[in-house]
DNA sequence: AATACTAGCAACCGCCATTGG
DNA sequence: TCCAATGGCGGTTGCTAGTAT
């Protein structure tokens, strides 16, 4: 026995709504408000909808903010930046992104940025057979993918994620603050943090911040209304550390990701975010 | 011009969380 | 404390427009 549907699906009508129905629908809410009671409002408004459609409609279209169209280049860095962190938490990925929705946001995902992301990392695994595939744990910052390059030039580091300040300084080698940044270079962590186009996730702003905004201030997206965060958001990361495949060729290689979707590592490489279609 | 294929996105589904009696 | 009603969310589906053959 599953549980009561929450409308006799029989009597209402699905699918696209028409001009007129958001008109209602629109019309109800600016005179009278939800009254706290999506399932009860359609019948008040005169709409043969499932109050959970009336919902839908409202906060993805109709309600006032709402921001449609392409995204920008700075939203798809705090999309990447928040997936990275916590996975398909679309309503509180959604909450940093004015105007956007967590449908909105993860349509988006779906349909452009993992794709590009996925074509990323098979041009680049491709060619450069020394990347590594094994597990990451995308919350610890691991060391070198490889045996130490001990004859050879090549270099392959995890990009991961620090859990807090205290975990990078007991990592070795390498040293976690200082990572590879190409043949023979070395760089401190705060310089990749002002490093938009290779590092957009690191220097973008404070993830710590993010999730407090998110979950103390309990902000909210179009479609979060009068919700919580969940609590689950509160595994905020402090701050991150990160490291590219360095095999020598400098700005042909890539930066390893972990996205949590499917494979272990994902790769943005150098050039990703400038190549960003519109 | 017709058909097949693909991408984008609105909407639905079902599960879990929350709330209030 | 229990339970039903409702809200909220992520995953998925299916329609439509655009593109390729």
């Amino acid at each position: 026995m599953g549980r009561a549907p929450c409308c006799d699906k029989a009597n209402v009508k699905r699918g696209p709504w028409s001009p007129e129905e958001d008109e209602t629908l629109k019309s109800y809410i600016h005179k009278h408000g939800t009254g706290g009671n999506w399932i009860a409002l359609p019948g008040k408004a005169g709409l043969r909808r499932c109050g959970k459609s009336c919902r839908l409609r409202w906060l993805n279209y109709l309600r006032p903010g709402i921001k449609h169209g392409a995204f920008t280049e700075e939203e798809d860095r705090i999309i990447f930046s928040l997936f990275n962190q916590m996975g398909s938490r679309w309503s509180v990925i959604a909450s940093q992104l004015h105007g956007r929705t967590d449908n909105d946001v993860k349509n988006y995902w779906n349909t452009k940025l993992k794709k590009k992301l996925l074509a990323a990392k098979i041009s680049i695994t491709s060619t450069t057979p020394t990347t590594t595939t094994s597990p990451i744990d995308s919350q610890t910052l691991l060391g070198p993918t490889t045996s130490p390059p001990s004859t050879s030039n090549v270099q392959n580091y995890y990009l991961g994620f620090s859990t807090s300040p205290a975990q990078i300084s007991l990592a070795s080698p390498p040293m976690l603050t200082n990572v590879g940044y190409g043949y023979g270079q070395t760089v401190n962590i705060q310089t990749l943090k002002h490093d938009p186009i290779h590092f957009p996730f690191l220097g973008l702003t404070n993830m710590s911040e993010i999730n407090a905004n998110a979950i103390n201030s309990h902000s909210v997206s179009p479609s979060q209304e009068g919700s919580s965060i969940s609590g689950s958001s509160s595994h905020a990361l402090d701050d991150k550390c990160g490291s590219w495949a360095s095999n020598g060729g400098g700005e042909e290689n890539g930066v390893l990701m972990d996205f949590g979707f499917g494979f272990p590592h994902d790769i943005i490489p150098p050039g990703f975010w400038s190549s960003r279609e519109s």
